[in-house]
DNA sequence: CTGTAAGCGAGACGGTACGTCGAGTCTTCCG
DNA sequence: CGGAAGACTCGACGTACCGTCTCGCTTACAG
């Protein structure tokens, strides 16, 4: 589990966990990544260059893939995007994919979120927090944006929307992971959209 | 580059090879990878389980990676399952996709399949092997389907057949590497080619 | 150095140090001992058991080898025993070897003796404390009796005491130390005497 | 236990140690030894040092502290020395003293013995092979003289020649331990002979 | 039918990372 | 200021795995 000093409000005896310590490690962390592969990035190696014991990474985050969470979701994912929906459902999860692809698009994004789907196949623990939190965060937003869409009747109320939102996050996680190095562009954000469309509204 | 010793013809001299001892080593393979995690699958564990010096396994794949991706591509996945165009494209996408997950459903098979895509983050070599070679296999397999259903008419071909593929198998994925249990099962199979009306001439 | 509250007179000002924390960090080392090899005895575990701060101990000693000092010659060695001349200085010498043995014979006396030795191979601090304190204050004290036997005429005048103190302690340390378990007993006692006695006495 | 490649003649399987490996280690240690206290060489030290992984160390001997012994054994104090016996016993004893003391004069020596014998207070396997073997062989030694000297008749047969071999080590352990720099010179041995004066018949 | 190149089991090897532990110091809050 | 709690740095521990190397031995093709 992420321990992370700043959730935790209640612990009060003793010396509190420093937060300067916490930036330092994820400030490290995010330097190395910049450098090395995700797996070349050791602990050890976060620690040196934290100029922190390692014990004090492992007070905070239990594995190499907590800390990587954290880092993903506060450093390069740091904000989670959003649109105000204007009435056009559609056109609303065309901005909001536009956006995460901005966000993706940032030099350590896609090292990170393929460390982050290759860790959640080693470590079933970080798979359950990676995914009811990471992904399930951006796919509520896009089920939103559709139900908004049901509601003032521009989507068919007849389909299942959850299968809508796994499309579009699975062609999105696809060209992700092959590595193609085909681009996250807003072309690709209005195909997507696009080959949903017939299917969505009538 | 993997170099099994079947498939090198001209190599002569010295003792050959011996068929066995592959055999044994993607045996004890499959036995360990039923009895724990991918990443708890050694080397070292694979050679003393087959009886067999580490050399013996490096003279025939250059690492763990390439030998799990035999072992899948051999074992789990262990023929090309095809269907004869009957005529209707997505009737026979939908006959596909049954036949795949009936493989997917293989008690290897999905930890199988994230071990693989997890080693496709962290080695380049493998990465290009997989998608070049297991992935693309079965994307091409779907897309001469739509293609057939083209030349038909059934297809409409004013829109992008590798999007319609990529959308298909990043919903399969999605499904796969969430771990969530949802079930591919010939259900899902016919809602995601319900995907691809629009796809439909008319 | 080591700084014992009760020593320490004339600091004044602010909370004064607690004797009961001294005396249940003393205990809680001497129960530890008891169970665990001196080596597994960490500040951390006596902290704990003595349900005491790290630096409650640290401000009174400054390492675990000047507890550990503390302990040995306040509870396991804890008077200094000793005899009155007689006259007869090898008699008495005899006895106040008989003397120690009772000392030495206690449970926690050769862990912790040899425990002492170790510590003082490690640390020139330590070293220094141990053999200008523990050991010389007895050395000097067989040095006493055997001028004592000088003076009246029963020792020889020309012979180095320092040399007969050495040989005693000698045999005794050679004794603790190899873990033999040949027993410090009254016969020892004579028998060390007995083989000095030619050599002193004429 | 120790498990020197050299002394396990029988394995044959797989390949064998090196014995320009072992050398390295021994080296290494040496040469850490001289410039470090003991305590303060690590096996990730030496081992670095030595330019081999740790595991080879491991291999070999299970601890520091055998590691050391074999060292000291080996190196420090290489041969064991003896003497002819003369038909003089107490000058039989007395050369063999002194060359003893050669060695022990070894800048390493002391700091050494002391390392050895810190370690036996931890160590009980240690301790075993420590006395059993490098203090007995010496002890054993010093004994063979004295009996000599009872078959002709120049020692009494009536003391216990064991008392006279724990008195004289016990003289030269204490002066080692007590780092008091009290030199191991020819005078030393001299005067530890002389304490022997009264087993001599008439 | 014999030499020799390669395969083979076994296990040593240099490296690197792991996660834990201990020492001694520092920092909070509470009395 | 004393004290309990516990964070902090540093660095050692012993284990595991990787991919390579080196033994003695076996196998089967080539001359």
């Amino acid at each position: 589990m992420v321990e992370s000093s700043n959730t935790s409000a209640t612990r009060t005896r003793g010396r509190p966990r420093s937060d300067a310590t916490n930036e330092a490690i994820v400030h490290a962390t995010l330097e190395l990544l910049e450098s090395e592969n995700y797996q070349d990035v050791s602990i050890d190696k976060i620690a040196a260059q934290a100029k922190v014991g390692k014990q004090t990474i492992y007070r905070r985050w239990n594995s190499k893939a907590s800390l990587l969470l954290e880092v993903m979701t506060e450093r390069i994912f740091n904000r989670m995007v959003g649109v105000v929906p204007s009435g056009d459902a559609l056109s609303d999860i065309e901005d909001l994919l536009k956006r995460y692809f901005v966000q993706l698009r940032h030099p350590l994004a896609d090292k990170g979120f393929r460390a982050m789907v290759a860790e959640a196949q080693f470590d079933a623990d970080f798979r359950e927090k990676f995914y009811s939190g990471f992904v399930n965060d951006r796919r509520y937003q896009v089920r939103e944006l559709l139900q908004a869409g049901v509601e003032v009747g521009q989507v068919r109320s007849d389909l299942s929307l959850d299968l809508a939102v796994d499309i579009l996050f699975g062609g999105i996680w696809f060209r992700l992971l092959s590595g193609a190095g085909a681009p996250l562009d807003d072309a690709f954000a209005k195909e997507l959209v696009g080959i949903l469309k017939p299917y969505l509204v009538k």
